[in-house]
RNA sequence: GCCCAUAUAGCUCAGUCGGUAGAGCACUUCCUUGGUAAGGAAGAGGUCACCGGUUCAAAUCCGGUUAUGGGCUCCA
């Protein structure tokens, strides 16, 4: 007769077979009401599965990350059999659980609308206060196939068939709603507490865009109602920092309709801090020893042949444009550009490595449903570089690589990171030897900074191994913009070469690397980083002189061209307004610091200092102030270049 | 590209049953010269995204196009 053992080491004895839920019961009656599922010996499974011989068992309640899982899981299936029951045609298909909740994908005559939604959100509700409880039964494939064939709900009939023939299939039934499911679910409906419908969305049959669209519902799902309150609490802070509605509001950049989707017009202010962020750059660049090119948008469409591209990315590509006797193709990438460059003489071992960094802009066409503000457009400007160096450098540009790319990226603001190394596919091109030795350098080079990183069996190009860096902002999400990708392919491509001290010819190996990606997307995601708070290398605006009445106005002036001698970037307000509402309305702007000036400080040669953030920092001389912004003027960079 | 939704003044949005348009902010002018997050008044501003259809009559109904938003797919 079972012995169960519970985590914290107690067991229990029974004297004959006791379900999960029995147990739970036996501990006491509180955990029986919160059990939603059990883990018995290591697997997940429902309150009502029977223990008939010694085991270890642990009670999961929405306490535990599984039970979250379950909840929403469950959820899912909710919203299934609302659906079924409000619109008895719709057949279901999958519905899983993602991050923050579930989806269902329905096959409908019809596609389902905002107003459906409400229906079926209020006929889940219903079905929860009913508290019907989920009965886990067992069928035979063939039996099951036959069941789901006579409710006419072929896809979960396809599904079945997929399925390995040997595995038993388990069927969860809620009321008359059936559905295939591996489980667990909880016990009933009536534990489903805090959800909520979000959004309808096409989605094709298997994630193939040849196979029929299906409609997909989306929903949130939590614990609790406090937990789905912080949920929602989190997406309107997300939206709060959306770097289009800030991007408008400060006036930074805008998308066009009379230019067409996905091209980014930067705006007086947008431009001045791009600028900022390319000097920044350029000067990290050089300093880095990379050296800086400068090549065209268009090529001869030979050269993507040469290079691949026309094959391999066409379907990324704009239409070639028809000269007299040639075309032209409108570049989506740098990297054959630099390959040219590098070709273009005779390179002895002693040349390399050669650092090539050019901030290029590229054009890919992209599906109008994908574009997105800044984050995914057709036009951008990479912050790309090319490295070409011998086998025996790699795992030395990899670690200054590696070292530019952290100082960058922190010097924006950015300290966590998570990488992600990219090993080789099944269909890749280059020796087994040479990727085993790319590979081992790449680990090499992150194991010497002390990264912690992921390895991505399988993951990388076809060209060569990889590593790519996420970066998180400030309320958590993550970005990837930076990566590095040997390439062992446009090398032999083009057939490059170099001199080696025995006077052989030896190819050289090709290192990509980005470290902001696209500046459009950069620019976005720091926004979005910042919420509009720039820090002040970075604003726009750095100062702003509000004058009280116009008796300071060449005051405010002179204070102004001071401000700009010193290199700061200074606005003046010289505007008939009171003193409140020019610093409400330049607060809004999120200038960094406000020199107010009226009688007062014109008279003693000062200006009264108040922050963003609405900081009284008093009245002090110009030349006090300059001093004291100093620090926050120039981006902060914490790192050497190792030789 | 596909599915769904949306498109009205520079911005945010209202506009009922089909009878050719409104608000707040911004803008212009005038008054006000006011000391730390919106002073007052007046004025100007719209081919209701674009093209076509139905109708005596279309911002409104229908079709198409474009753009935007959310997904699918892909990626920086």
């Amino acid at each position: 007769m079972p012995v169960v053992t519970l985590p914290d080491g107690n067991q229990r004895s029974f004297d004959h077979p006791v379900s999960v839920a029995d147990v739970a019961l036996a501990i006491g009656p509180g955990l029986a009401k919160a059990a939603l599922a059990g883990c018995v010996d290591g697997r997940l499974v429902d309150t009502s599965y029977v223990i008939a011989v010694d085991a270890s068992l642990a009670l999961i309640t929405e306490r535990d990350p599984q039970g979250l899982e379950i909840i929403r899981h469950s959820t899912a299936h909710l919203l299934a059999h609302a659906v079924k029951s409000l619109f008895p045609t719709a057949q279901v298909t999958i519905g899983p659980v993602i991050e923050d909740g579930f989806y269902y994908d329905f096959a409908f005559e019809r596609p389902f609308h905002p107003e459906d939604l409400e229906r079926i959100e209020a006929k889940m509700k219903a079905l929860v206060k009913a508290d019907i409880p989920l009965s886990r039964e067992v069928m035979e494939p063939a039996a099951a196939v036959a069941f789901f064939q006579a409710q006419g709900e072929h896809y979960k009939a396809k599904i079945i068939e997929d399925i390995p023939r040997d595995q038993a299939l388990s069927l969860y039934r809620q009321d008359d709603f059936v559905d295939l499911c591996r489980g667990p679910h909880v016990p009933s409906t009536g534990k489903l507490k805090a959800f909520k419908l979000t959004k309808v969305a096409g989605a094709y049959w298997r994630g193939d865009s040849q196979n029929e669209m299906l409609q997909r519902i989306y929903g949130t799902a939590w614990a609790n109602k406090q937990q789905l309150d912080d949920y929602l609490q989190r997406l309107a802070e997300a939206e709060r920092r959306d770097h289009r509605r800030i991007g408008t509001e400060l006036n930074l950049f805008s998308v066009q309709e009379a230019a067409g989707g996905g091209l980014v017009f930067w705006h007086p202010h947008g431009a001045r801090m791009r600028r900022v962020i390319e000097q920044f750059w350029y000067t990290m660049h050089e300093r880095a020893g990379y050296e800086l090119l400068y090549t065209p948008h268009i090529a001869n469409l030979a050269l993507w042949k040469t290079s691949g591209h026309a094959d391999f990315y066409a379907e990324s590509m704009y239409e070639p444009m028809e000269d007299e006797h040639q075309s032209f193709q409108l570049k989506p990438m740098n990297c054959p550009f630099h390959v040219l460059v590098y070709k273009d003489r005779l390179r002895s071992y002693r040349d390399l490595p050669l650092r090539w960094a050019e901030m290029g802009t590229v054009y890919r066409r992209e599906m109008s449903g994908a574009l997105h503000g800044l984050m995914r457009v057709r036009g951008f400007t990479q912050d790309d570089a090319h490295i070409f160096c011998r086998e025996d450098q790699i795992e030395g540009e990899i670690l200054r690589i590696l070292e530019l790319t952290l100082g960058v990226l922190r010097a924006f603001g950015f300290e966590d990171f998570d990488i992600n190394l990219s090993t080789r596919p099944d269909k890749a091109v280059g020796s087994a030897a040479i990727w085993e030795h790319a590979t081992q350098a790449l680990t090499a080079a992150l194991e010497k900074k002390g990264l912690a990183f992921a390895i991505d069996a399988g993951g990388g190009a076809f060209y060569g191994p990889k590593i790519d860096i996420k970066i998180r902002d400030a309320i958590g999400r993550q970005w990837q913009c930076s990566t590095v990708q040997l390439d062992f392919n446009l090398p032999e491509r083009f057939d490059m070469e170099y001199v080696a001290e025995d006077n052989s010819r030896q190819r050289p190996i090709m290192i990509h690397r980005a470290l902001l990606g696209s500046l459009e997307r950069f620019f976005g995601v720091l926004i979005e980083h910042y919420a509009g708070v720039f820090p002040l290398w970075l604003a726009p605006v750095q100062v702003a002189v509000l004058t009280i009445t116009d008796r300071q106005d060449a005051y405010a002036r002179a204070l102004q061209a001071r401000l700009q001698k010193q290199g700061l970037r200074a606005a003046i307000d010289l505007r008939n307004e009171k003193i409140g509402f020019k610093i409400r309305e330049h607060t809004l702007q999120r200038i960094p610091y406000l020199l107010i000036v009226g009688d007062r400080e014109e008279e003693t040669h000062t200006v009264a200092v108040r922050t963003r953030s609405g900081e009284d920092w008093g009245s002090m001389n110009l030349d006090e102030l300059i001093v004291r912004l100093e620090p926050e003027r120039v981006p902060q960079t914490h790192f050497v270049l190792e030789d």
